[in-house]
RNA sequence: AGGGGUAUCGCCAAACGGUAAGGCAACGGCCUCUGACGCCGUCAUCUCUUGGUUCGAAUCCAGGUACCCCUGCCA
């Protein structure tokens, strides 16, 4: 289907892997991309993905597609479908490496006891509030629960206890008995598992403690096999836990974790509190908004898979802050889109034209190329007759300077069709041009002079005699700002009001009626538009426009 | 008694002691029946800063500075 540029470069991970390979740390690799499904995945988790799959795929190793569903209290079903179903989407295939936390509950459950045998993990019966403030601050070391010290036989007692249910959520928690002065927050004794009395969205209601991340996630990488075990910056702090549980168990396997840079995007939110609050506020319409980075979102707006992963690999991997402005992402569209999106002609607000000096009664085809510049995609036919509509933009009575398209008096091109001339408008009370009229020249058939002349400019335009009514959407960036997300400000307050235009009048060429919602076109001199897949119907086509054409002229 | 990170062109990002890749943007120009696409050219004597080591430093050392993360029974 869609082209992709293969430059890949290096980057630190590339070069770790490529060094634990020649030195035979590893015969091969293992990743896996965790997400825990309680929410929908976006452009973020792209890079993610396509970090794990792509190093996987690259260096011929396997990428598990492992849910870290830790904690009932926030996952569902309906994510984990969701999340399955945007990382096909993408192009990456699990094959039967898909996996929950969950699958290891037992596994864990025995190596918590382990740790409490071992005198390292103790039930802690502090209320929440009395475990913080034991933790100390920042620049202070914490002080050690009265708890911390009772017999391995009583931990083990009131552990088994948690489990069978004995007692309320939030009753007592197991902590692991490490450092209560580490300056390393992390080390300060951390929760191990908690009681949650909620039914689990992939075990059911086995269980009624669940352990926390950090006692879930080395493991579960140290289960799988996992060599690489890549995730972002802030959990840098959490890696001498992660070793700690390693070092501290009999685990299978060793894994190492490696951070890299989340991604940031100028003009959107990311976090999944702003998202939920976007669409919970009904400051966009759903999950799928097409104005929103989040993979479902961008899915219907129409990007690509190809192009989503062209933009992850063009990103790069770092870790270092950064700030990816959101014009790489749509470059990188335009650039899959143009090697293969059929260009088509529609006029996005029409402006009615009469050809005066052409027959009332007839019709013309032309022979229009689907691809200049790629003839093997076919061509079709496009009528032409009297009356026409051209964009409103395309004509300007009192034309700036440089503009080449239709004005009074001047020769403009429509494309694959006739060179006209304008000879006169018609106004409506307030003085609005609504009719333009023309004269064609008909040795121009086809588009080119007879006599060599040149026509600078070349506008599109749609027969009035068979044009499709259709209702475009044109959505532009969903803030105004490049960080709306700055503290102080309410990033609210920099919702873009034109994020979404809606043009209901559209004309467009009468062979769109029946085109796919999965066929990308290009709207000729305008942009990348698909059907909606939600709300355009057969007798009411709605267009998108995925992005627009880059545009020298109104940049001036 | 704080800990962990990061600083290379407007935005990303290579470079692993041998004399600053690449992409995007920008700016010139060409081409053009899409002001698109494409093509050509320009774009860091310099790597946050100050010193030091070295024949040689973005890379090593020392001291500054700036920014990010960490005090959930979230992940």
């Amino acid at each position: 289907m869609s082209s992709e540029s293969t430059t890949v470069s290096s980057n630190f991970l590339r070069v770790i892997i490529e060094d634990d390979l020649a030195t035979g740390k590893h015969e091969s690799i293992v990743t896996r991309f965790p997400p825990e499904p309680n929410g929908y995945l976006h452009i973020g988790h792209a890079k993610s993905i396509c970090l794990n799959f792509g190093l996987a795929r690259q260096f011929g190793g396997r990428c598990h597609l492992r849910f870290d569903d830790t904690n009932p209290a926030k996952e569902e079903l309906e994510y984990i479908e969701s999340i399955k179903e945007s990382v096909r989407w993408l192009g990456f295939d699990w094959g039967e490496h898909l996996y929950y936390a969950s699958d290891y509950f037992d596994q864990l459950y025995q190596w918590a006891e382990h740790l409490i045998l071992q005198g390292k993990a103790y039930v802690e019966e502090l209320t929440a509030d009395e475990i913080r403030k034991h933790r100390g601050t920042l620049v202070e070391a914490g002080v050690e629960s009265p708890y911390r010290n009772r017999p391995v036989e009583e931990n083990l007692d009131l552990f088994r206890r948690m489990r069978s249910g004995e007692f309320p959520d939030g009753a007592k928690v197991l902590r692991a008995r490490i450092d209560m002065a580490a300056p390393n927050m992390n080390l300060r004794d951390p929760v191990l598992y908690r009681i949650i009395h909620a039914p689990h969205p992939h075990v059911g209601d086995s269980w009624c403690i669940y352990p926390m991340y950090d006692f879930a996630h080395g493991q579960s990488d140290a289960i799988e096999g996992i060599t690489h075990s890549i995730c972002t910056l802030e959990f840098e702090d959490h890696k001498p836990l992660y070793e700690w549980f390693l070092d501290n168990l009999p685990v299978p396997s060793h894994p190492r974790q490696y951070e890299f840079a989340r991604l940031n995007l100028t003009y959107t939110v990311m976090s999944k509190r702003k998202l939920h609050e976007l669409v919970t506020q009904s400051l966009v319409n759903g999950w799928d908004d097409p104005r929103l980075p989040t993979l479902m979102g961008i899915r219907r707006r129409g990007y690509t898979p190809a192009a989503v992963r062209a933009f992850c690999e063009r990103i790069g991997v770092g870790r270092s802050d950064s700030w990816i402005d959101m014009s790489i992402l749509e470059d990188c569209v335009r650039e899959d889109l143009n090697e293969c999106a059929p260009r088509v002609l529609a006029v996005l607000r029409p402006l009615k034209v009469v050809i005066d000096n052409y027959p009332a009664d007839q019709i013309d085809e032309f022979e229009a190329a689907n691809h200049p510049q790629k003839p093997e995609m076919g061509s079709r036919k496009v009528t032409f007759s009297r009356e026409l509509f051209i964009e409103q933009d395309d004509f300007a009575e009192d034309p700036p300077k440089g503009f080449f398209r239709m004005t009074p008096g001047g020769e403009v091109r429509l494309r694959y069709a006739y060179i006209v001339r304008c000879t006169g408008v018609v106004r409506d009370d307030n003085g609005t041009v609504i009719e333009v009229h023309c004269q064609y020249d008909p040795a121009s058939r086809g588009g080119s002079a007879s006599d060599g002349r040149k026509i600078k400019g070349t506008i599109h335009w749609v027969s009035a005699s068979n044009a499709q009514d259709a209702e475009v959407r044109l959505f532009d960036r969903l803030f105004t700002d490049p960080n709306p997300d700055r503290g102080g400000i309410d990033y609210k307050q920099f919702l873009n009001p034109d994020s979404v235009v809606t043009l209901t009048s559209a004309k467009v060429e009468a062979g769109l009626a029946t085109v796919d919602s999965e066929t990308r076109l290009q709207f000729e001199r305008q942009g990348y538009f698909r059907l909606d897949p939600r709300d355009s119907l057969p007798d009411r086509l709605v267009f998108n426009r995925i992005v627009t054409l880059k545009d020298a002229w109104t940049k001036k």
